[in-house]
DNA sequence: CAAGACTCCTGACGGC
DNA sequence: TGCCGTCAGGAGTCTT
């Protein structure tokens, strides 16, 4: 069965960019909810009020949420405080700028004032948007941005030897560093050739800023090719297909072989996942050594 | 503190 | 051909 893709930081940060000229300046004409449990909140109820009327006025992304600002509207007594629209894709979550309103899966839509919509489509119901006043009412707290400026080698080599967890879900919580999902984990730690069941304070200390650079260097490329595309699921805004699956050294090539050293990727799951590795380039932590 | 189990959902896929 | 069970997967929650 081939992995799915979920969209991870390169994918929000694409479709983020891809929106942004079309939505920033757009005034919000109305709201309508098609799936009650994607709406974290408000009620249902509240939505179209609460929106309607709203200019947005930034686009942006933390992490995997994306971030829609709006302004306070033009309300009687001068509006009120700006509002964020916030979300995630999870699984299969879309978010769209068009003119049909109600497309197949669609879960929320809202009008915007050039008669276009802004559409969250998501087949697998997993996917959440919030309309809140302050960001931290939805969004968990976060670990930095992988692409930021505080996110570094000598950083990396602190907050690796402050716990003691598997390298592959550490990457993968959100709390620690934010934006990786299951792919550019796997890329990434194959990129700087350590295994994804190393324990994060036995990793070498001189191994954190390779890690810190090969974790950047992905998702630096697959931005620069609009992400990646692995099923039917992740598209851009604009309906085309990522590209940087062409460039996967490890992630759904278990059995291919490696394109570094010629010996087969293996698969393995660690923490309920897929994980893809190539045991020449990525060693294997030393088993523990039973006691006699 | 770390890690495993369970949940939410659906489409794809394997088996027969 | 078609039915049906199984599975993946992000992240929150609960348990070990």
């Amino acid at each position: 069965m081939l992995p799915r893709v979920m969209p991870e930081l390169p994918e929000v940060e694409t479709i983020v960019r891809q929106i942004r000229p079309q939505l920033v300046g757009r005034r919000i004409t109305g709201a309508r909810l098609h799936w009650a449990r994607t709406l974290q909140r408000p009620t249902p109820r509240a939505l179209p009020a609460l929106v309607t009327g709203r200019t947005i006025t930034r686009a942006w992304r933390r992490g995997k949420y994306f971030v829609l600002d709006l302004d306070g509207g033009d309300r009687e007594g001068g509006g009120d405080a700006g509002l964020h629209l916030v979300g995630h894709l999870r699984m299969s979550g879309r978010l769209l700028v068009q003119q049909d309103a109600a497309p197949e899966h669609v879960r929320a839509s809202f009008g915007l004032d050039d008669g276009r919509h802004l559409v969250f489509t998501d087949v697998r119901k997993f996917g959440r948007i919030a309309v809140v006043r302050a960001l931290d009412e939805v969004l968990p707290a976060l670990g930095p941005e992988p692409l930021g400026e505080t996110f570094d080698g000598p950083w990396l080599r602190v907050a690796l030897a402050a716990r003691r967890r598997r390298l592959k879900p550490l990457l993968l919580d959100q709390s620690f560093v934010a934006g990786l999902g299951n792919i550019y984990v796997d890329e990434a730690l194959h990129a700087a050739g350590l295994h994804p069941l190393c324990l994060s304070d036995r990793v070498a200390r001189h191994a954190a800023e390779p890690l810190a650079a090969a974790i950047r260097a992905v998702l630096l490329a697959a931005i620069a090719v609009e992400g990646s595309s692995f099923d039917t699921f992740y598209r851009t805004p604009a309906g085309q297909p990522g590209r940087y699956q062409d460039d996967f050294r490890v992630y759904g090539r278990d059995g291919l072989p490696c394109r570094t050293c010629g010996r087969p990727i293996r698969k393995l799951v660690v923490a309920q996942r897929g994980t893809h590795v190539c045991t020449r380039c990525q060693p294997a932590p030393r088993a523990r050594r039973a006691k006699a």
